[in-house]
DNA sequence: GTAATAAGTCAAGACAATTGACTTAATAAG
DNA sequence: CTTATTAAGTCAATTGTCTTGACTTATTAC
């Protein structure tokens, strides 16, 4: 009688997915392309010339699109491109870490319009959760101050911290992290502000950072390595983030290594909290930063002691992420000083030889990423603009809501 | 004036795709649950009833769905169930090895009708070719002798072979795959044939397998880890089998472990090549495989002492599956001997310690696949299916004509 | 026996893409 | 300088698919 195991099925579609995964494929196409014509739209995304007129017509009213002057090429009637408007809708990016906290306004086209950054207070969620707020509320009004209606065009608040989430921390945990993943972040954030939160690990949020304004931008097969407090690898594929069944999929801190008989995780060995350690340094120092890229420039021997493991454990990162995802590119990036980031990039080279190895290649194997400390909330408020602009499955279906 | 650089856009969609995709939906429920009523399906893809009605009136007509006695249960009017029709459609699988290839013919829902093998001869492709080809048209007819009309719905044939594709070859290569990976076997096989032709490695077949009959049925995320003549991982990622930019994605039998200050493929431990290694063994040899069960089932100690670094391997790279994909489960399967899978998959646990040990896990970590020596015959027949069947982004575009 | 409930159908309507003819504006060719 | 050709873009009618709301049917609960 009550046979109520629930019926699992994907979603169905109807005009209005159509509609919209359309309207997405325009936006994307302007994106990556740049200004194009409605008739380049057509024949690029095997839309008829009617629909994309009439798309455009409507993204046009909607303000995210804006015509540029006709261009003549050729016989025939000039054609007139059309661009994103980088003002046709914003985002608001919210990166949590250990120590600091960073806010962004961005725009539709990734552009950081505002920032703000402020000093998580000791003692875990319970204060700090104000301070976040009103760090986004300064963000969210400064935005408002220098663009009239932005608040209108604001499509979510992106949030970054570092992973992994819904794992019982491990208890020491001076920055109190595992607290922060406990408290109901996203809720408080949701109500405190009205907008719809999404939430992102670092390393997703650099390399969504990176596909909109960076090195991945237009490719649908890219992996960032990011280097931070931890390590971490934020992958595009098939043209999206993938978060795993639990969203914390990419967080390869964890991944062991085996040296001298015995396995370390990847983390203790080749990130910004192994390099603290060796340098005995306190991570909290605000100076510390500017010390260790001057040491990086001026080739510090401790420091270059860190960099030969840390290049070799990065080397076999990247031989791991190209057997394992086949991408059509690896990124460097990382929240690290970027004097350190250079010699790191430069320490990493030659790579081992790969499935990667394949004549008829494009893109370089290995790539730098952004070297902006900054990147990460800009790849958090990156993640609204990609859901609400970006075309992908989901966005067609029916429960999408 | 000549600004020809290609505008890389994706596609649209219009109404066939909605249709195409609702379709879809309703065939992967269907697939997934079980007999449903249309009521059932409605509220289950969040389409209307009427919608609902209309799709599957269609499918009934295209033979693919066929409804059961009316069931009461409660108030109102007993609901009609239906469920997939298994003659609905074939796909015929062919997995092509060192030394055999075996072609098989299966249903809809994954059962295998036909099957065929053979030795490859000597000399690679030049004579290999006829032997597949002649292979592939044994199965059909059969096929056709067993279901009338079977090939009408023969909805295209799936390859599986050893991966990588598309890297030069080594040279030393005994079963010539090298040559086999340069022969243009697809464009051969669909002349010769007449039909669709998909391509897979081995992993990659053993997932879609799992996915369709086994352990992965109606995950959205799962990593089938295979050990067969080499290793390697099959991944299913939002649902679908995740290919790389070039296809090659989860051919980890190359990843490196540490060990000894050295650094070795992760095959040259864990596979059955590094088996027939360590015993001395011909892989040519026809009896080997029983051989090999038995000594397992006995415990050889020859055979203990690689089942012992294998499962070490093994162990590891559950892991690193773990870590990195933040998988619903793993999947271990493999071509091996099911006496040596068993003996493999006790040796493993007990599990390394790995994020995916969260409270509230439904399925376990690790889960035996089909130890079958046909499941990879199956999995690439299963390719096709799939493909023509189970939802999916590119299906819904225009351009998947 | 009647009310309530749920499955399923019918017919009209709404929505978004398509089609084919048309307009507009430029260059190329004679 | 005129005309043909080409390409961008619009207009209006059409088509395909899902949705809506009223209706029918079959069963159980009271």
């Amino acid at each position: 009688m009550n046979d109520s195991r629930p019926i699992r099925a994907k979603s169905g579609t109807n005009h209005e997915g159509t509609s919209a995964h359309n309207r997405r494929v325009i936006v994307d196409a302007l994106r990556i392309n740049g200004a194009l014509s409605r008739a380049d739209l057509a024949r690029a995304t095997r839309l008829t010339k009617q629909t994309v007129s009439n798309i455009i017509e409507e993204l046009e009213r909607d303000g995210l699109v804006s015509s540029q002057e006709a261009v003549r090429k050729g016989r025939g009637q000039p054609s007139t491109p059309f661009r994103l408007v980088p003002g046709g809708a914003f985002s608001i990016g919210l990166q949590i870490d250990r120590h600091v906290t960073r806010a962004v306004a961005v725009d539709l086209v990734g552009s950081v319009l505002v920032r703000a950054e402020a000093a998580l207070p000791p003692g875990g969620p319970s204060t700090g959760a104000k301070v976040i707020l009103d760090l986004v509320a300064g963000v969210r009004s400064n935005l408002a101050r220098i663009v009239r209606q932005s608040d209108k065009r604001l499509v979510g608040l992106g949030v970054a911290m570092p992973g992994p989430f819904g794992i019982d921390g491990s208890g020491d945990d001076p920055w109190m992290m595992g607290a922060w993943q406990k408290f109901p972040l996203l809720e408080t954030l949701a109500a405190g502000t009205g907008l719809d939160v999404g939430l992102q690990n670092d390393a997703a949020a650099a390399a969504t950072a990176e596909r909109m304004v960076g090195a991945a931008h237009g490719l649908d097969h890219a992996v960032c390595l990011f280097v931070g407090y931890g390590i971490g690898a934020g992958l595009i594929l098939n043209g999206e983030l993938y978060r795993g069944a639990n969203g914390n999929a990419g967080e390869i801190g964890m991944a062991l290594l085996f040296a001298d008989g015995k396995s370390t995780p990847l983390e203790h060995r080749a990130s910004l909290a192994s390099l603290y350690q060796h340098l005995s340094a306190d991570p909290a120092d605000p100076d510390l930063h500017a010390r260790i890229d001057n040491l990086a420039l001026r080739g510090d021997p401790s420091i270059e002691a860190w960099i030969g493991t840390a290049a070799a454990d990065l080397r076999w990162s990247i031989h791991l992420i190209e057997t394992i995802f086949d991408p059509q590119t690896v990124i460097l990036c990382g929240s690290a000083p970027e004097g350190l980031v250079n010699r790191l990039i430069a320490a990493v080279g030659p790579l081992l030889p790969s499935i990667a190895e394949r004549r008829g290649r494009t893109l370089p194997r290995l790539q730098p990423g952004m070297a902006d400390p900054w990147s990460v909330a800009l790849g958090a408020a990156a993640g609204p603009i990609s859901r609400a602009f970006d075309p992908h499955f989901a966005a067609i279906l029916k429960d999408s809501r």
